[in-house]
RNA sequence: GGCCACGUGGCGGAGUGGUUACGCAGCGGUCUGCAAAACCGUUUACACCAGUUCAAUUCUGGUCGUGGCCUCCA
């Protein structure tokens, strides 16, 4: 079967047709990077990682381009420099905030088992015109305002939203159908409401660039029409990012690129994630149960203890990308719990050909879920083949069970010798002595496995308790 | 108020106009010095009300409920 993707513009499934099979292009939304990336910023990472994986695996890892942005313009992250960083000029302190803030981002999805996209942009490499004539949010405003789809007014660059005719189809917003005034601000100097800023101007003590507008800075969504223009061209294949960028976010980088490039389309497929709650509840600071990537991996304030970044991954792909997701310490357990047993089937075997039906699943708008319980009936060498699609299971055996030895604190040489010492006392038939044994490793959370390998000798294996 | 998703057994979660999803948990069994693990078997389902149909969990309409977007929150 081939690759089928549903697509958020038509609002139907249909089967995916890259512009150019030789290089596949793919752009997604990444983080504004002002603080610790949350377990909802993850999900976007996540999904179009295994779509990275399987469009590698259709088109050849050499075939596909994945361009994933980090903003590090932003007056969220102003706010930030300015709180942490009091004594510091302020570009000083923005920049402390955003290398720090990118490389924990960078840390954290590494962890998750994702692959880098093939290029990570940074917004303000791309407001000026570049040395190497990459797309650049200044040009691109020239652009729009040569068109006829930009004015400048009250000091800012505006998009003009009644210049583009079907300017609001992916959200299914008609400008006509706005009620203005309650909710959308008036602003006087907006030929119409819903016109939304590309430039705007910067006080001495906010982060400029000079430009024809004078010292400034770029509006949210101008940044993503330059960078994916800039490495993907003026149409791509795919744009992908989370439920809520659906409006305004990629309705204007819509009308943004096709209006600058005169172009009918900017991506040929639109995918948008669901949204994840918190046990059963939305996730918010107020609420108190903000879950961040780091904490889950590193503390233990969720459910007592560490996880794995590769249960945290599982945990996710168990759910199908477009439905809600409600993220438990439950869930987290039963992915922990199928990964131990995958791992004991896989053994040590090398991975083989991947199961077709783990790809049909995932051709069909990458139904992680049945490509999950397909997983379930497969051999070791093609479970190993087929979860790497996944991004699973890309430890060997030894790897998962030492690492999530040091999460719990125990040590993996000392539980070695404990086994050495209850073989031996075993094998003399003293069972109280190897019932001690056996009870001081579970009381440290490691619990024996007695099995036989295909000598018929007995052999014993151990995991972190359940 | 406008627009858009979604409601499946104890839990997670696919799918289908008539046939076992799958996983976890539970229960029974095999194995084991005893356990654990593993393996085998197995119980519970499609929010509610109408309609279409020989037949609906699956199609249509309505009701109720949950969630999202409508101010830069993935």
């Amino acid at each position: 079967m081939e690759l089928r993707l549903y697509d958020t513009l038509t609002k139907e499934k249909r089967v995916f047709t890259p512009l150019d099979p030789s290089n596949v292009r793919m752009y997604v939304c990444g983080p504004t990077v002002y603080d610790f990336a949350h377990i909802g910023n993850a999900r976007p990472v996540i999904v179009f990682d295994v779509l990275f994986r399987l469009l590698r695996h259709i088109y050849g890892a050499g075939h596909v381009t994945y361009v994933r942005n980090i903003t590090d313009v932003d007056d969220k992250i102003n706010d930030r420099a300015a709180r942490d960083f009091p004594g510091l000029p302020l570009n000083e302190a923005i920049r402390k905030v955003t290398e720090k803030t990118a490389e924990q981002f960078q840390a954290d999805v590494a962890a998750l088992g994702c692959l880098p996209p093939t290029h990570q942009p940074r917004a303000t490499e791309f407001v000026l015109p570049r040395a190497d004539g990459k797309t650049d949010m200044v040009t691109l405003i020239k652009q729009l305002i040569a068109r006829g789809h930009a004015y400048e007014a009250g000091g800012e660059v505006l998009f003009d939203v009644q210049s583009m005719p079907d300017y609001g189809m992916l959200s299914g917003r008609r400008l006509d159908e706005q009620k203005p005034g309650a909710r959308v601000a008036v602003d006087a100097h907006k030929k119409n409401p819903a016109d939304f800023v590309l430039w705007k101007q910067s006080s001495e003590n906010e982060p400029g660039w000079d430009s024809p507008w004078g010292r400034g800075r770029p509006g949210w969504h101008i940044e993503c029409s330059a960078m994916s223009s800039a490495y993907l061209g003026d149409i791509f294949d795919i744009h992908g990012g989370g439920l809520d960028l659906i409006f305004p976010h990629h309705e204007n980088e819509i009308a943004q690129s096709r209006c600058a490039h005169g172009t009918h389309a900017m991506a040929n497929t639109w995918m948008h994630n669901g949204f994840l709650q918190v046990e059963g509840e939305k996730m918010s600071k107020s609420l108190g149960n903000f879950v961040t990537i780091n904490e889950l991996l590193t503390t233990e304030n969720f459910g007592g203890r560490k996880w794995p970044g590769e249960v945290l991954r599982l945990a996710m792909l168990k759910t199908h990308y477009r439905q809600p997701i409600d993220w438990t310490v439950q869930g987290l357990h039963d992915a922990e719990k199928t990964l131990d047993r995958w791992y004991d089937a896989v053994g040590e075997n090398e991975a083989g050909r991947a199961s077709t039906d783990v790809i049909e699943a995932l051709n069909d708008d990458m139904n992680t879920p049945k490509a999950i319980a397909e997983l379930h009936r497969l051999s070791p060498e093609v479970l190993k083949a087929s979860a790497k699609i996944l991004g699973l299971l890309t430890q060997t055996r030894a790897q998962w069970q030492v690492n999530r030895a040091v999460e719990l604190g125990v040590d993996g040489d000392a539980v070695e010798a404990f086994i050495r010492a209850r073989a031996e006392a075993r094998a003399r038939k003293d069972f109280r002595e190897s019932d001690r044994i056996r009870d001081e490793l579970a009381a440290m959370g490691v619990v024996l496995k007695d099995g036989r390998d295909a000598d018929g000798k007995p052999v014993t294996t151990w995991e972190i308790a359940r």
